[in-house]
DNA sequence: CTGTATCCTTAGGGATACTG
DNA sequence: CAGTATCCCTAAGGATACAG
């Protein structure tokens, strides 16, 4: 994505998908297991497809997700994560708790908040064995 | 910073510190606990000046960081965490772990992330603890 | 030392049309 | 449906000078 600027793991993280829009696409990814390119773009945010191209791209080259056809229908593609995609959930999750101390959270995230904060650790589990699994 | 895209807690995050300098920011403030404004412009990622002064003022703005004088020398400014921006250590640590497993440590680095990895609630609890305690 | 101000360049992004 | 391509604009960023 862009040129290194230092040596620190958060330099570096940030610098593969600290940008505004990846976080957003790996969250869809943990949320729905799978998506096509069409459901990224239906995403609240609207990211515009240029955009949406570019960071796909940039999420395939550093190995944070991956994609297949559809079983169904070959004309679709899913996006999915990878095991190095997966094991962003913690930070994921860890940013939903911050929002919950500081920001409003929607009807439709409480049910998923209060399951976090029930048991962090067993929802991480969760969802990573469910995000692994085939099918 | 910039305009709201929706509702959910990881996009309005992002909003606030979701750029690729906020959080080497708080990375800064985490590790040394009050910074002055010279001390984050000879960070190694080499912010420069005009950038620094606004995310220093979005981070003021949003309740993030705060400053206070300097208790030797008046000239001297010092920023800290506030509560809320104390609270996003557990982003930082996770975001350390990620990278622990997906990029190359600096060895000044990685006596903290053993730390980290020997028990993680605990490092966070003292972590916590000592950006809150005056002085 | 702590910022402001300015200038200039580049990257990110919105809108929309279009192709296999 | 899954992208590419284009145009155009704005925000982000680097360099540097300078002011209180």
């Amino acid at each position: 994505m862009s040129k290194k600027r230092s040596d620190c793991p958060i330099s570096c993280s940030l610098e593969i998908w600290g940008d505004k829009w990846s976080l957003l696409i790996i969250r869809d990814l943990m949320l729905k297991k799978e998506c096509t390119y069409g459901e990224f773009l239906k995403a609240d945010e609207k990211i515009a497809t240029n955009i949406l191209a570019t960071r796909l791209q940039n999420l395939l080259d550093n190995g944070i997700i991956d994609k297949k056809d559809h079983p169904d229908n070959k004309l679709k593609i899913l996006y999915f994560l990878t095991q190095k995609g997966i094991d962003l959930i913690p930070v994921i999750v860890e940013i939903n708790l911050w929002g919950d101390q500081y920001l409003t959270i929607p009807d439709d995230r409480k049910k998923l908040l209060e399951e976090i904060k029930k048991d962090k650790e067993a929802f991480i589990k969760r969802a990573k064995a469910y995000l692994s699994s085939k099918k």
